[in-house]
DNA sequence: CAAGTATTCAATAGTTTAGTTGAATATAAT
DNA sequence: ATTATATTCAACTAAACTATTGAATACTTG
């Protein structure tokens, strides 16, 4: 094998990674799967696709070594392969952000909580949170917060935000997160505590980078996930 | 907009930049570009492909931000939108050479020399180097080294590395360097120095790495770039 | 201004990919 | 064993991508 076929092999065996990197239902899939394990049936019924395309795209993510499965019982669990994976969602993201208009375009007009105040380091509320001078709040579904969580934090689902605001100590600050440095939930949760008079922010980023950060997690109660 | 149109779309945009990663022309494009600017004809000579069929993958990368362009006179030269870019080409050969089987096994059959002795990492470089200990040097052509190279660092193209033996001094340790992590260059280099019965090592990765994780460099002394 | 060069545009054919549908397989519960 | 559920497989259509070709555009040089 010459030297040239070497290198066009290998940037075709990279470009595999890529091309699995390119498409959106993918991408969402690979977000889900970070937050901890996921049958294929969960995430069909999380994106809204069927069961035969869930799995299609599953196994093209399983055959470039995104994620990996493990069948126990009826259902088959598909978890990221490694850490890596997410750093690599996170340069894409980031890359994203910073050099495609589209995207920022995007955040700046969806997102509006997005400027008003800096999102907080991950350092900085683990210096914070230390002190106890902060309530860290996980606005995911419970499932996911079961699966693994910032270690100290609340669990309020998005949807029952405003129901469970008695479980929060009003005057202590509160700093949100979700699934990722781009999903809603926790910029939505902000926004609505501030409307109620709250003080409020943003983690940086979501759990997976926590975890990935090497910071203390803790994991659920072993719930059972039903739905 | 809704919340999940916005998701929906967000990760459309971000699958619009793994597209522009899922092809391996584009990545071998991007490995030269990210060696310093380079004119498309210049990219169509040294990959081998038309112009036109150059232009059109360049204008994907730029399309999604990866690559910008300046027309300067008659040619138009490409370099990379930022060093995020370069973060996101190692985060994606990371997790292809970790878990991608294919890649492993042409990594390991091709690259012999690959686990003799471990690549050196950056910062022990920089250590040694500054201690005199050691000759760095760069084996890319020659107006790679001159848009730029590790400080300190001698060039010697792997073409005329048997002819310029008498440039080096044979009882240090050499240290060659190439364009990645990947590239057959330097590992070419060392098997090649060996074999001559001269200490020769790798740099785990190359210049651009080199030159993002902010450490030394110099540029060239503006030679002209002819062919 | 004319000629030459570098780059891009437009149209095309062949290949690959996404998503749907219906069936096949494997495991668990009855 | 039979039934139900979860997942995968296989076949198909529509859409997107790659590379080629030839022409058009933009700039420089003489």
């Amino acid at each position: 094998m010459s030297s040239h076929d070497f290198k066009q092999e290998l940037f075709a065996q990279f470009a595999r990674v890529g091309k699995a990197l390119g498409n959106g239902n993918r991408l969402e899939l690979l977000e889900f799967i970070a937050q901890g394990q996921r049958s294929v049936d969960e995430l069909a019924k999380i994106t809204g696709l069927t069961a035969a395309n869930t799995s299609q795209h599953l196994q093209q993510l399983r055959q470039v070594g995104l994620v990996e499965c493990r069948k126990q019982g009826l259902k088959v669990y598909y978890t990221l392969s490694s850490d890596d994976v997410i750093g690599l969602l996170d340069a894409l993201r980031g890359v994203a952000e910073r050099h495609v208009a589209d995207v920022d375009r995007l955040i700046t007009t969806y997102l509006t909580v997005k400027d008003e105040l800096e999102p907080l380091p991950r350092e900085e509320l683990l210096a914070r949170a230390h002190d106890g001078l902060v309530t860290v709040l996980d606005v995911r579904p419970a499932e996911e917060y079961a699966a693994g969580h910032v270690a100290g934090a609340v669990n309020i689902p998005l949807a029952e935000l405003e129901h469970c605001l008695k479980d929060l100590d009003l005057d202590r600050e509160i700093v949100a997160y979700c699934r990722g440095p781009h999903c809603v939930l926790a910029f939505d949760a902000v926004a609505r505590l501030r409307k109620l008079g709250l003080k409020a922010r943003r983690l940086e980023d979501g759990y997976p980078e926590w975890k990935t950060a090497g910071l203390p997690i803790e994991t659920g109660e072993m719930m059972d996930k039903h739905d």
